[in-house]
Formats: C-alpha cells, structure tokens, sequence
DNA sequence: TCCTTAGTTCAAAAGTTATTGAACAATTGG
DNA sequence: CCAATTGTTCAATAACTTTTGAACTAAGGA
C-alpha cells in the first residue's frame, strides 16, 4: 500500500455507484474480477485510454474505494476490494460484474488480443 | 404509460450505475422500493429536492429505465421497474438498495415526518 | 552514469450534469 | 369559466468530470 486508500467503512455507496459508471472504468473492474488474485499493472489497461486517462480512472477507482494501488519498483500493481466491498455492500460487486459480463456493448480489455492456443 | 421509456434490453447497465450513484436518485428509488408497488406521485420527494430539479432527476431515472412514470390526471404516477431490471441486471437492484438501506449518511425520504400513531 | 520504462502531475480545454427561476400546459374542483 | 394543483420546459449558470499534452519523478538495467 502507498497511496490513499479509504478504509472499509469510508467506502461510500454514491460514489462507488457513480465510479462504475463509466464504460472505461467499469472495463477495468470487469477484467481485475475475472483475474481475481493476480496483481495488474497499469500498462494492462492501455487498449482502454491513453495513460494520462488511464491514471486518471485508476485514481478514481482507488479513491473510491474499489481498486487497491500498491506501488512496486516503477510498477503499480492493482487489485480489486472484493472482501471489501463485500462485507461492505453484499452482493453488490458480483450483480455488478455479472452484468457487466452480460453486457456485450461494454469496451473490454484484451477484445483485440490473439488467442495464443498449445 | 406515457413519455418515452427504454425497452427492458435497451436498459444499459453503465448508465444505470451512473443513474443511481447520485444521493438524491438513490433515495428516490429507495423510498419506491419501500412502498414497492404503491404508485407514488412527485410531491412525495419534495423534501429531497425542488419541484424543477424533481422533474429533472425523475425524468433521469425514467430515462435510464430505473422507474416507469405515468401520466394520470395532473399526477404522474411513479413506480419502480423492479421486473425488467430484475430480469435485465439479476440481483442488482436488491444489493444497492440494501446498501443504501444501510447507508445511515444518505439522504432519505420523509425523515422529518412526523409518526402519525393510531 | 545514462537511458528506458512506468506511471504521475499539472494546467487547459471540452464536455456533461445539476440547480435555479420564470413561464408554461393540462387537469380538476368550485 | 376561474383558480388551484401538478408537473414540465426553457435558458442561464454553476459545478463537476473527462480528456489532452507536456513536463516530471523514480526505479532499474546496460
């Protein structure tokens, strides 16, 4: 941990409500959920905005409480609140990531990435 | 039925998430969900905001397919769309509205009211 | 040490959303 | 018909949010 992080119980509703809705943002969170546990860098993300908007988002998910930003080497390795957000507002983050899922108009990451099979 | 509403699958689940992440719309729909299948008409929320700006976030949430307004006399009648965004987004609207619930910081409809005891 | 990589910060511009008051429309009761 | 009630629309403004590019910092490798 290095940057500000709101503690579990300064996590407000409203602005996590209104951080998720944002398609860029909402792509980010998407993809840090479906690699749940393996730490991202920012450079993941660069398919979504450019980098001084990708900090940007990434700020916003952070002080929101949605994101955790570690700073590692030049690195900043980022993971989702999930315990967090869920003893916070239960079930929130999975109906949220669902849809998202579902949701075949949403920007995500790596939609142009070339499947490299065995 | 009256003014121009989304079809169930044209709900986007972004503009939902934006839609609700603003404390005066959330506590909106959580006093809709309170009174869940009770039409309520606007003056209900005039402790939330002015009859104007009202106008302007209720027209929002029907507009992101979060409530249905229908015009009744001089009344529009105000209900939550609890199906569609059930079947649309499963799971979403019970979450964020127990979130909210348990939000003790947010604005809330008829907090000033006086208990009228039999 | 110098260069590269990874990301931030800053200020400006562009775009969007929220809030206001005054004027308007439609319905209903007297 | 007249007045009251209910809510909308419009234009203005205020307040935010997003996006951008240029300049920057900090770490790591050659």
């Amino acid at each position: 941990m290095s940057l500000p992080h709101p503690t579990t119980d300064q996590i407000s509703l409203p602005i996590v409500l209104a951080v998720l809705g944002d398609p860029t943002r909402l792509a980010i969170v998407r993809y840090l959920a479906s690699k749940e546990g393996v730490p991202l860098n920012c450079s993941k993300f660069l398919d979504l905005a450019s980098k001084t908007n990708l900090s940007y988002h990434l700020a916003k998910l952070r002080e929101a409480g949605v994101t955790r930003s570690e700073a590692v080497g030049t690195s900043r390795l980022i993971t989702l609140r999930r315990d967090d957000l869920d003893k916070r507002f239960p079930g929130l983050l999975d109906s949220v990531i669902a849809a998202a899922d579902s949701d075949k108009d949403l920007p995500a990451v790596g939609v142009s990435e070339v499947e490299v099979s065995a």
